[in-house]
DNA sequence: AGGTACTCGTTCGTATACGAAGGAGTTCAG
DNA sequence: CTGAACTCCTTCGTATACGAACGAGTACCT
């Protein structure tokens, strides 16, 4: 029983999860030296896009599960980069924004992510980082 | 302070993390009548191309952590979807192959991932489904 | 043979993910 | 005004992910 003896399955789903596996870890090993993963950076991004949204509004902007959210709010609550701000008009929410510690941080943290991608797009020409993007937008 | 002030980021590693959401989330759903999830389907497929690959080889082919195969190699033993060997020459090891329940469904599950695989590529031409799957390849 | 380095798989800790259920608050029909 | 329907957030259970440390086994060098 050789190995190799079927073809390898030209999988988009597989080419999907790594090409997204590669990307993450190699954003997640720029953001270490400052303590946010991923998705706390997304939300970082997504506040400073729209400060004072909702979890609901929030989770549903970045596309994002409102239990998985409710972790990540909580631990970047503790950890002081966001604030949730009681509504008074309605007791089931609260408005987010980001801490002033993450403001501080705001201009080299979107220039990092900038980095980042023109690194992970760098392999390809102009014209193919365009498509890449607008394929993948498609998809979603 | 009004809502989108700010450009919406052109983001590859988030339109990657969206699409990859959406693909995965759509064969998750395929997989749900037979009780596999998602990498416990590429474990099968893994083991149809390669049967005997011992856990650090199959990772190695898949791309996961060892520590992430290791719990999903267990569920997949407990359920029944395959079956560890230990070896002989090397105590440190255990050859993996699929059980007979799940060879009964390889055709099945073959079918079933290719038929994904359409559906999520479905509103693209065949050239950009070509140069899509390129690209992801590039990229990792 | 003996010891050191290496490999393999597991375990632990932490962080996503997300379906499902639940508690608290709000809306709305009558 | 009151109860049913709805919304928002949390919690629980399960399953990835992965860095780090670990125990057991193997290989290699002397």
């Amino acid at each position: 029983m050789n190995k190799f003896q079927n073809p390898v399955p030209d999988c988009v789903i597989f080419f999907l999860a790594k090409a997204y596996q590669k990307a993450h870890a190699h954003f997640k090993k720029q953001l270490q030296p400052y303590g946010l993963t991923n998705i706390q950076h997304l939300v970082l991004e997504g506040l400073w896009y729209a400060p004072g949204q909702t979890a609901a509004e929030l989770g549903e902007f970045l596309i994002l599960d409102k239990a998985t959210l409710s972790g990540v709010l909580d631990r970047m609550d503790k950890a002081g980069w966001i604030r949730k701000e009681a509504d008074p008009e309605d007791g089931r929410i609260f408005k987010l924004y980001p801490s002033e510690r993450a403001n501080a941080l705001k201009e080299e943290l979107i220039a990092l992510r900038q980095r980042t991608n023109e690194e992970i797009l760098s392999p390809f020409s102009l014209e193919e980082q365009v498509l890449l993007k607008r394929l993948l937008k498609d998809l979603s």
